[in-house]
This record gives structure tokens, C-alpha cells and sequence, in this order.
RNA sequence: GGGCGAUUAGCUCAGUUGGUUAGAGCGUUCGGUUCACAUCCGAAAGGUCACUGGUUCAAGUCCAGUAUUGCCCA
């Protein structure tokens, strides 16, 4: 409710919505409804700032007038996050939207507090909070700041009851000890097992200690034995638990020494560690005080160290919730996304903790527990008792009506068509520290209220860090807008860009030129589609050439950038399938940049040129335009924005799919058909071939304007057809003037050459050779190839190998000798001519 | 202390059942004004896959240990 869109949200958000996207194009009903939840404490502190800004307080206006004034800020501003979203391009169902302050929301969380209660399953117990005197409120964990103070470590002695000496605590605290109930060791420490079971007498106040024995307690920090001061550490208070010690609270609300600390009663609690010092010091029990830094926690508004409080809260009981929610895991029902969360998952979940859900706050659900005024009966009720009752004054934990979430927004408890529609739901996106708060309770929720798990996958993604690492946040000031990259490189850049900067299970480190990437892979989609529209024929063929009946006519271009379409559409299909989003994005960028911009579309480009209407250019036009409209689909997830333009401009043309918006256009579908692997290692044969006269143009340093002519000697009659077909694509991509391919070229003197498999290639450089270069060149080559091949024959010479490994490898290391030795054998050909020159 | 990860090119990361000449983007270097794109095109340099040992005909990939590092819980 109080937030801001960041760069964490915008990650989750572009993947539920490429989630979304692509199931609804698969043909499925998608809901993604979308809400804020009440921010109990982070609210209440917004709220509370601007009436200490105008002069007032919380106190001072009432709580009636307080929530009040909340909710005119929400009106104003608790929405702001929603229209963010919509500006990156989620497509949530708007009208459905919740807030879990709504009337209806609330009966949910009314009608589980009275269910559990009468379960059994909510009590009143005594727990340490995170209580600021200052402020007079608890806070969450999140809500502390850690702040590095030089304090003191006061070794102090604690005599033995037995008059047999004592022994000696290391405390930062010295004023607790007021509150001390027992001193415990490591059962391990052999320096104090004798002690065990004994007492020690506290000192200033005279109390009869027992010291016990707990495996908490760290032998290597202060003197290896800690007092025990149940109602002022949280760590004390689970000794206290376990060993069953009283609980004395010698610090009150105020910060102030109780009854309990005798003499020191009423003191504020800094006044008292300087007395009880000094008090110390004048007994002789105090043997030495060291420097020490110590990181405390204190209160994020006013810097007050914060007080570890004994207090009364009301408490969920795991035990009996945990168990469903465990099994879902187990059985394989829940999974999540990458699956090593389920162990974090259940790891916790099977060392559950009791819940606190009460909280000393106004703005929130309020507990629908009611005392009488004159018998003190507790009354647990969806609706006041009437007259003579008074409502508890604690609010509940917000997370208690987000835990709900999946079914009250629904309309639970009420049995809705909406609920009967989409409970349970398909899946959850989250972050890994939500993973207890919420995932783990909505699974709760889910099984213990509506019989079935509320989700089947939980997507967790990484926490989005800056260049070097650190998370983005308000106090470093490393944090980056989305709204501003939005503003800057558009929507799509900033989805773009964060899905393939996000490694799966990992952290994305992102930087403001992480963004570039997006942007410009936009820009490239943008222009290709640019160049195969520019080249469509004015006025579409009545009958569009049917692809795949015509196959044979094809060109291999044509074949292999359906191929490898089929391909991708496979790999895309997959990866959505499994929630590798990285991938998914990694596949299609490859696809789009290097099989269709790099090579299919330089290749086309001389029939788009063709100044007839031949078959070969309409197939190239054809092919380019499916080509596209497969590209968009696959790519609209992902980028909504400029897919949907692009679409609206050609979809029209495209035969067999229906007039549509992109966004509820069909997913493409991999065909078999189309699917050549072998073919797809032919076209890369001539790929290679224009690769080689490339690096050999690039690295003799011929002039770019300068022609240079090409002679192939080719092995093998499949590739000598497929490199003569696209004599001319090699011309144009190679800057060459005239070629020769043939099976018996003859190498011409001077010329570099080049040797690949199947292939040699020769470039006459009279005049242009620079010898030393080329004879460095070839070396070089000679070195890489001679290492692969003596690989291959250590493989080849082992017996071992040959006997054990299956036949299909032996036979393709064969082939790959044979190949290097080719090779190896027309390098070193080369090579000596060149010294003969 | 317990749990879960990570360690591959200068940086960020791929490398899914062990067998491809270990890849990509960014950065770097060199070269590019031909009608999709300089937010671009072409080429290159750059890697004892953290270390040690084990399993195997074969290890970046599997196992154990070590080191470094991150997160969560206590």
C-alpha cells in the first residue's frame, strides 16, 4: 500500500505477466488479479509522520479519527504501485482488483481468527517483542536498523551459593542481571561441568541462581558462561523455555526498573547499568571491563535502542497446519521453480515456530476477541457482543489476511462462482524471502480452510543487486527506477532487459546499461521486420504458396530458417513450460539475431531484389514474413508493446491465422515437419565457408572496397552443390569478385588459404600477401588443429576406450581424426609453399 | 552453530540424462558511410572450468574433502 514500483518489482511483475501472456496464447482462461495488502506498521508510520508534520498525534486525534486519516491517504495514494504496473504492460484483470482491508477481505480474516480460535488453534501466550520505549510500540524484525556502538564488555562475578568462588559472566548488559534467573554453560565446557547443577547467588540482589547446562551457549565468546535474563533476550527467553525458568521482567514499558530490581526500582534503565557498575565495582565483584563493539538493534524511526519485551500476544498453532502443507511439498503437488527452494521450504516449515499475530498497531484488522467489563469473559465473535464488552486493543499481523489471499479475494467464505472458477490457482510469484512469510501460509491457509493446496508452482526469482553486488536500497541510493527506464528505453526494454539479465536461481547484478541490452534487441526486432515488410509485394498473392507442400522447391535457406524456427518454437514451448524464463529469452534472441537478421535475411535479400514475381521470390517473402509472425508471437510475453504494433501492421497477410490482437493470437506450434537437423549442418557448411573468407579478408587486412576473388576446392559432392547454389550469397557476403568451386581447384600462387571440413579455400593475394602474416596465421591454425587431433588419437590408441565406449562414439571420433588429419595434413601443405614463395 | 546455494573469458552468465574443437552478452582490439538497423555490420584476442582426491574407457558435468563467498534460520 505505501510502496513505490522497484526494480524487484518489476522483475516479478514481467514474469508473471510473460507467464500470463503465454498461457492465454495457449489457448487457456488466465486470471491475474491484482491487489495491495494494508502494510499494517509501514502505513501506520506514514500516516503517523504527517500528523507530527501538522503538530499532532496519534494519540492526541483518537483512534477513530486516526484510521480515519489513514484511509484518506489511501485513497489518495494506495493505488500508485497499480498504475505502475500497468505501465510495464501487466495484463491483470483491473476490475477484480483487492485490498485486504476490503469488507470482504476482512470477513475472511474475522471468520479464520473465530474458526482457528475455536479449533483451538489460537491462544494467548507470553513472547519477547522488539519493543521501543521511545515509541511505545512493538516492531517486526524488518523494522529494526542495526547500528555499530562502541560499548563495554563487564566481566562480572557471580558468587557460588556453596561459598566455593565464583563465577565470572561477560555481559553488555550489565542492568539486566537484575532480571537474571539462571547462568548457563556449554554441556561440552569441561571447565564448567563440575559447576552444573550448583547455585550462584545474584549479586546486588541476593537471588539463589541455578546453573544449567544448554548447547546454545558459545564457549569461545566472553568467559564461556552466560547469565540468563528470559524476559530481555530473545535467545535467553528459549533457555528459559526449555529449562523452565521463571521469566522476571525488571524493565518495564517505559524503560524503567520494576520492583524486581529492588534498590534500582524506578531508574530509567541507562542510570541504572552506571549504578548497578558502580554498586559492582564497590562489592569487588566486578574483575575487569573491556572495550566492545556490538551491533544493536534500534528502532528505525528514533534511533532508540530497542528493548527485548516480555509481553502477552496472541499465537497460532503450527503443529496442527504445518503437516498438510508439508506433504503437498513432498508429494510433488506444490513444486517449486528451481526446485531447491522445497528444501528451504521444508526445512522451515518442519521447525515451525508458533505464530505471533498480534500487534500493538491501530491500522489493521482488529482483533475480534471481547472481555467483559465485569467478569472478565473472553468472547471470540465475527460481530460485537453488545454493551459491557471490550474489544482486545492489538491489531493482527498483516500477513494474517494476506495468507488468505488465494480464495478470500475470491469471495471466501461465501461460495462464489469466481471461487469455484479459479481456486485453486496455477501458480505463485515471489522472492526467496517471501518464501516463509507468505508462500508457506498460503499453503496453510489453503489446505486447512479450503481442503486443496492453492497453488501448484511457486516461481522464485532472484533479489535484483546492483553492479557489484549489493541489494538496491533507499539508504545506499543504488536503487534504479523502473519508471525511469520506462521513461527512457520503453516497457518492452525494461522487461527485455531484465529477463535475460536474470539468471535463473540466481541473483540478477543489474546497472543502468543493463537496459541497453533490452533496448537495443527491441530496436533489432523493430528493423527486421522493417526490412521483410518493406519487401512484401504491394498487393499479397490471392493464393499464398503452401510452405510445406512445396518443400522440395524450397531453397536450403528457406528450409533451414524453418528448421530452425521449428526449433526455437520447441525450446521456447519447453522453457516457458518449466518457468526458465532466461532461456526462453536467450533462445529467441539468438534465433532472431544470428539465424534470421545475420544469416537468413542476407540471404534472402537478393531474391527480395528480383525485380519479377518468380517463385523464388515469392518464397522468399513468404518465408521471411511467417518467419516474422512466428517471431512476434513468440516474442509477445515477453515485449507486449512493440509485438503488438508490429502485428497490427502485417497480421493481415499472414495465412492461416486469425484476425487478431497478437496478445489472443495462437502460440505457434512446432512442427516436425520442418525439423532437419542434418540440414540445418549443411547450411552450416556454407555459413563456415563465408566465416573463413571473412577471417581471411579481415585478418591479410584487405581494404574493404577491394574485391578479391575465391577459388573452393570442395570434398564432397553434397557440399559442392549446396556451396554452388549460393555462389552468389558468397560473392555478396564475402566481397567477392569472381569465384571458382569445384572439386579439383587448383591452389593458385600467391594465396592465402583457409581449411575447413570438406573444404579448402584459396584467395590469391598477388601484391596484397603479407607473408609473414599469412605464415603466422597458418602456424596458428596448424597449433589448434594438431592439439584436437592428438586428442582424438590418445582417445583412438586407448584399448580401454575402444573396448568400453559405445560404438556410435568410437565411430564419430574416428571421423573426427580423419577430419583433423585433413586438415592438419593441408595446413602444413600450405605452410611449405608459403616458404617456397 | 544449523540449512541452502555459488565458484567456467576482464565483468555478468549459459553449458538439463558424463562423450560437440567449452559458448553468449557486455567490455577490449582491428576494420567498416552499398538502399532494415552505428541502439549497427565483419573479424580477432581472451579459459589449468577454485583446489585436492576418487568413480569411469571418458569428468566443466558424478562422489568426497578443502578453500573462498553469498543468503536464510538460530
Amino acid at each position: 500500500m505505501t510502496g513505490v514500483l522497484h526494480l524487484g518489482h518489476a522483475l516479478n511483475n514481467t514474469m508473471q505477466d510473460i507467464m500470463l501472456r503465454y498461457k492465454r496464447m495457449t489457448g487457456h482462461e488466465v486470471e491475474w488479479l491484482p491487489g495491495i495488502d494494508h502494510a499494517g506498521i509501514a502505513t501506520q508510520v506514514v500516516v503517523e509522520k504527517q500528523l507530527i508534520a501538522k503538530g499532532e498525534t496519534r494519540e492526541g486525534v483518537g483512534r477513530e479519527e486516526f484510521l480515519k486519516r489513514v484511509w484518506e491517504w489511501k485513497q489518495k495514494n494506495g493505488d500508485i504501485i497499480l498504475n505502475q504496473l500497468k505501465k510495464m504492460g501487466c495484463s491483470c484483470d483491473w476490475d477484480r482488483t483487492r485490498f485486504t482491508m476490503d469488507p470482504g477481505l476482512s470477513e475472511a480474516v474475522k471468520e479464520v481468527f473465530v474458526r482457528l480460535y475455536e479449533k483451538g488453534l489460537i491462544y494467548k501466550g507470553v513472547y519477547i517483542v522488539n519493543w521501543c520505549p521511545r515509541c511505545h510500540t512493538t516492531l517486526s524484525d524488518d523494522e529494526l536498523e542495526r547500528e555499530e556502538k562502541d560499548g563495554s564488555l563487564w566481566y562480572v562475578r557471580y558468587p557460588l551459593a556453596d561459598g566455593g568462588g565464583h563465577l565470572v559472566v561477560a555481559t553488555t548488559r550489565p542492568e539486566t542481571m537484575l532480571g537474571d534467573t539462571a547462568l548457563a554453560v556449554n554441556p561440552k565446557d569441561s571447565r564448567f561441568k563440575s559447576f552444573v547443577g550448583k547455585n550462584v547467588i545474584l549479586p546486588l540482589v541476593g537471588r539463589t541462581l541455578p546453573v544449567i547446562a544448554d548447547s546454545y551457549i558459545d564457549a569461545e565468546f566472553g568467559t564461556g558462561v552466560l547469565k540468563v535474563t528470559p524476559a530481555h533476550d530473545a535467545n535467553d527467553f528459549e533457555i528459559g523455555r526449555r529449562h523452565n525458568l521463571e521469566s522476571i521482567i525488571a524493565i518495564d514499558d517505559r524503560g524503567l526498573i520494576t520492583k524486581a530490581g529492588g534498590p534500582y526500582a524506578g531508574l530509567d534503565r541507562d542510570e541504572a547499568r552506571t549504578r548497578v557498575v558502580a554498586d559492582l565495582k564497590e562489592q569487588g565483584l566486578l574483575e575487569k571491563v573491556e572495550p566492545y563493539r556490538l551491533g544493536a538493534a534500534v528502532c528505525y524511526r528514533c534511533s532508540t535502542v530497542i528493548e527485548p519485551f516480555l509481553s502477552e500476544q496472541w499465537f497460532v498453532k503450527m503443529s496442527a497446519l504445518a503437516p498438510p502443507a508439508i506433504q503437498a511439498v513432498k508429494s510433488g503437488r506444490i513444486r517449486f521453480h528451481p526446485p531447491h527452494w522445497s528444501k528451504v521450504y521444508l526445512h522451515w516449515m518442519e521447525n515451525i515456530h508458533d505464530w505471533c499475530i498480534s500487534r500493538q498497531l491501530w491500522w489493521g484488522h482488529r482483533i475480534p476477541v471481547y472481555k467483559s467489563e465485569t467478569t472478565g469473559e473472553l468472547i471470540v465473535s465475527k460481530t460485537p457482543p453488545g454493551n459491557g464488552y471490550r474489544q482486545d486493543e492489538d491489531v493482527l499481523d498483516t500477513w494474517f489476511s494476506s495468507w488468505l489471499w488465494p480464495f478470500s479475494t475470491f469471495g471466501w467464505p461465501e461460495k462464489t462462482p469466481e471461487l469455484e472458477a479459479f481456486y485453486p490457482t496455477a501458480s505463485l510469484f515471489t522472492a526467496s524471502e517471501i518464501i516463509f512469510l507468505w508462500v508457506a501460509r498460503m499453503v496453510m491457509a489453503g489446505c486447512e480452510f479450503m481442503g486443496e493446496i492453492p497453488f501448484s508452482d511457486v516461481y522464485i526469482h532472484g533479489t535484483v543487486r546492483d553492479a557489484i553486488g549489493r541489494r538496491m536500497s533507499k539508504s545506499l541510493g543504488n536503487g534504479i527506477d523502473p519508471l525511469e527506464v520506462i521513461a527512457k528505453h520503453g516497457a518492452d526494454s525494461l522487461r527485455l532487459s531484465l529477463v535475460l539479465a536474470a539468471p535463473e536461481g540466481q541473483d540478477p547484478l543489474i546497472s543502468e546499461n543493463t537496459f541497453e541490452q533490452g533496448r537495443n534487441f527491441a530496436n533489432k526486432l523493430w528493423n527486421a521486420a522493417r526490412l521483410v515488410l518493406a519487401n512484401q509485394s504491394e498487393t499479397p498473392p490471392e493464393i499464398p504458396i503452401d510452405l510445406l507442400k512445396s518443400k522440395a522447391q524450397l531453397e536450403l535457406a528457406d528450409r533451414w530458417i524453418e528448421s530452425r524456427m521449428h526449433h526455437t518454437i520447441q525450446n521456447v514451448t519447453d522453457q516457458l513450460d518449466s518457468f526458465r524464463f532466461n532461456t526462453a529469452a536467450k533462445s529467441l534472441y539468438d534465433f532472431i539475431w544470428s539465424d534470421f537478421c545475420d544469416w537468413y535475411l542476407e540471404l534472402a535479400k537478393p531474391r527480395f531484389y528480383l525485380k519479377d514475381d518468380s517463385f523464388q521470390r515469392r518464397a522468399a517473402q513468404q518465408v521471411a514474413l511467417e518467419v516474422l509472425g512466428t517471431i512476434v508471437r513468440l516474442l509477445h510475453p515477453l515485449a507486449p508493446f512493440v509485438t503488438e504494433e508490429l502485428w497490427s501492421h502485417f497480421s493481415d497477410r499472414l495465412p492461416g491465422v486469425p484476425k487478431s490482437h497478437v496478445t489472443l493470437a495462437p502460440w505457434p506450434v512446432a512442427a516436425k515437419e520442418w525439423m532437419d537437423e542434418d540440414l540445418e549442418a549443411a547450411m552450416q557448411q556454407v555459413f563456415d565457408v563465408i566465416a573463413a573468407i571473412r577471417t581471411v579478408r579481415s585478418e591479410m587486412k584487405v581494404p574493404p572496397a577491394k574485391a578479391i576473388n575465391c577459388l573452393i576446392r570442395v570434398d564432397r559432392p553434397r557440399l559442392l552443390r549446396n556451396l554452388q547454389a549460393y555462389t552468389d550469397n558468397i560473392r555478396i557476403l564475402g566481397k567477392i569478385d569472381s569465384i571458382t568451386i569445384a572439386a579439383d581447384v587448383k591452389k593458385p600462387v600467391p594465396s592465402a588459404s583457409a581449411v575447413i571440413r570438406d573444404a579448402e579455400i584459396f584467395i590469391p593475394l598477388e601484391g596484397v600477401i603479407d607473408l609473414e602474416a599469412e605464415r603466422k596465421r597458418l602456424q596458428k591454425e596448424l597449433e589448434h588443429n594438431t592439439l584436437q587431433l592428438e586428442k582424438i588419437s590418445r582417445k583412438l590408441d586407448n584399448p580401454d576406450f575402444l573396448e568400453h565406449a559405445p560404438p556410435d562414439v568410437v565411430a564419430k571420433e574416428r571421423a573426427k581424426r580423419e577430419n583433423f588429419q585433413m586438415i592438419v595434413a593441408r595446413i602444413n601443405a600450405n605452410l611449405e609453399q608459403l616458404v617456397g614463395w
